[in-house]
DNA sequence: GAAGCATATGCCGACCGTCGGTATATATCC
DNA sequence: GGATATATACCGACGGTCGGCATATGCTTC
């Protein structure tokens, strides 16, 4: 899974929300570092719609303007756990030989 | 950063490895999980060399076969830690939200 | 009142990185 | 002799994101 997906996928578990409220919370989950382009974000819904991972909530209209928020599935909400358990092992595994690295003061040991 | 160069770094991260070493580290890292494609290894150790992440150690010859060593440069080890932190700060996100939702018993409060 | 920005969805071509296969070559195992 | 493992490398195809554009309305600023 990409991290644009990864971080769609975060944003509607927080609540069901409309595609432009996914880019300003992911802009905000990332510290402003990840604004998600229109094109990204509607091409990755359609996506993970077609995969059951996320559906349609509900359709509201506010000042004329189409707002059609989307919810995660069960098995979006799986893919999610999934995933966040994935990056983390990562992560570890990683930490854990980058501080080998530094004890060994850049691999000059002797 | 994609999956695929993540794990590199991490696989030279432990100590130089020439391309086939690092596709076994990787599988082994992912609990067999991931096998690098020699296309998707290779292009991106040329990736990884042209933007200074990695860099030749050595070169031997292992009964009359090539093995070219990579290492991890002072800027590949920065750019692995940065990656790592940032995977670290979205699991920990998304693990919130998850745990909130399931205190919800799926949305049913009330 | 025109210009510009925020909101909101959506399409499109370009690009990057990965996939999957193939090529090449040697050694080992059955 | 054929399959598998080792080891590097190229190639076309594909998927997903980027960046830009279109459309439309409302709000603010000048």
């Amino acid at each position: 899974m990409n991290e644009p997906t990864f971080l769609i996928l975060t944003a509607l578990a927080g609540e069901a929300r409309h595609g432009y409220a996914v880019i300003e919370d992911v802009e905000g989950m990332t510290g402003g570092r990840v604004r998600l382009r229109a094109g990204t974000l509607y091409a990755a819904l359609d996506r993970l719609r077609g995969e059951g991972l996320i559906e349609v909530d509900r359709e509201e209209v506010v000042q004329s303007r189409l707002r059609r928020y989307y919810r995660l599935t069960g098995a979006g909400e799986q893919s999610l756990a999934a995933e966040t358990a994935r990056l983390r092992e990562q992560a570890t595994i990683a930490e854990g030989r980058l501080r080998a690295r530094r004890a060994d003061f850049g691999g000059a040991t002797a």
